[in-house]
DNA sequence: ACCTGAACACCGTTCAAGT
DNA sequence: ACCTGAACACCGTTCAAGT
């Protein structure tokens, strides 16, 4: 990382150059290392370079957030809407796993950039082109939430972890201690009778691919089940 | 706000106290004032008082979780397990509704304290109840994943706003500037066909009942079908 | 006009001095 | 032994001085 700062040190700071820098700061070191001191001197510059190019952090966030947004792969043409949608999210989940910090992020900003709206934009249109009615895509997207960009919000997931290294470096299972299991006899139980490869259920790992998949395919059939119906808002 | 420091500066200082105070601060002025120093101010105490109960913020932030987790109603017995559940997630709905610092604590925490377990302990043990298998029931809880405590992750949720006071102001519905509308057709066509009182689709208000509950049954539904056909997972 | 060091108004927390 | 002021190591950002 210095000679990386060594060789960039040179080149005119720009826009681009510091939101990619912030990223792989965020990635690398994890989001809580991120400030505007840390980024510049990363960057091999004087903090207050950077305001010439991003009027703030919260600015600086929205940047970066963009960068990750369009790192999810586009639609897929030709395909029903369900496996489109499908795809889609699937890629959005590999793409914020890189990014563990992205998904606190996005939440934490509340309004919609441009990037953001953009990828919205796109699944909203394939639902219509699959004939989901305006009123039925407008309740979809509100029931499907942030796992449209490719997170649940789990109780408790191990990649929220402050200081995190991303999956590089996966989280060890974290075994319920026996204390804990005796007082929640009802969260033992689950714990064990289902653990999947590396976790259990307050433990980490948890969120791992079947358990998206699984609540992804609860959402998208109950939503092919409401368009064959032609359901329709009442209110 | 003052006076009440006033009234209490006597009183001797506990956890219990302090928990209480910082959960009507967050409230009342919102988290991003919630710091070790406002807290001693508002209690007429020094700073350093503080760290006599509780060992850090970190600490602190769990304490207040546990208060509000503790505001949720119990379960409702003697009903099948889809009314218990969904009665008991809409009143953890109200009570976040309430501290809408909370579940942005909540999903930045990651370690479940006491009061979280003890609350999903007996929510799994209504489902157990209810005929799911613990393989079923395991899976149910990581698809309702912050649901369960009574918030989806919206993609936009105007409560998480900063500085906002919480539902005693709602926030002013944000309608869709022209040249935004312009540039997402189908973003535009959802937040006007199907908008609902109070705001669209990136704009305020739109995480309200209905869209709550209509994701909410949405998975119950989709999960008493699961548990009818007897379903297990395959791997 | 551009760049940047110092400064301002904050943090959470440590630590040693005072009682 | 207890309490607490000052201090430390940070923040994001403003602003004025230097080029």
């Amino acid at each position: 990382m210095a000679e990386q700062a060594e060789t960039l040190r040179r080149t005119p700071l720009n826009r681009d150059r510091i939101l990619r820098a912030a990223v792989t700061l965020a990635d690398g070191a994890g989001i809580e290392s991120l400030s505007m001191r840390n980024l510049a001197q990363e960057l091999g510059v004087v903090p207050m370079a950077l305001y010439k190019h991003v009027a703030n952090k919260d600015e600086l966030l929205d940047g970066m957030i963009d960068v990750v947004v369009g790192e999810i792969e586009p639609l897929t043409p030709g395909v029903g809407w369900q496996p489109a949608i499908r795809r889609r999210v699937l890629s959005a989940r590999q793409v914020l796993r890189r990014h563990p910090w992205a998904s606190l992020a996005i939440e934490s900003r509340s309004t919609a950039t441009p990037a953001v709206l953009g990828y919205l934009d796109s699944m909203i249109g394939a639902l219509r082109a699959g004939g989901l009615s305006a009123d039925l895509t407008h309740h979809v997207m509100h029931a499907m939430g942030s796992r449209i960009l490719g997170f649940s919000q789990e109780l408790f997931d191990a990649s929220r972890q402050a200081g995190r290294t991303g999956p590089t470096v996966p989280t060890p299972p974290a075994p319920l201690p026996p204390e804990v299991a005796a007082r929640f006899p009802h969260v033992a139980e689950i714990a064990t009778a289902a653990a999947h490869d590396t976790g259990t259920v307050v433990g980490a790992g948890c969120d791992d691919q079947f358990e998206f998949e699984f609540a992804l395919d609860l959402l998208l059939d109950g939503i092919e089940r409401l368009r064959a119906q032609g359901w329709t808002s009442t209110h």
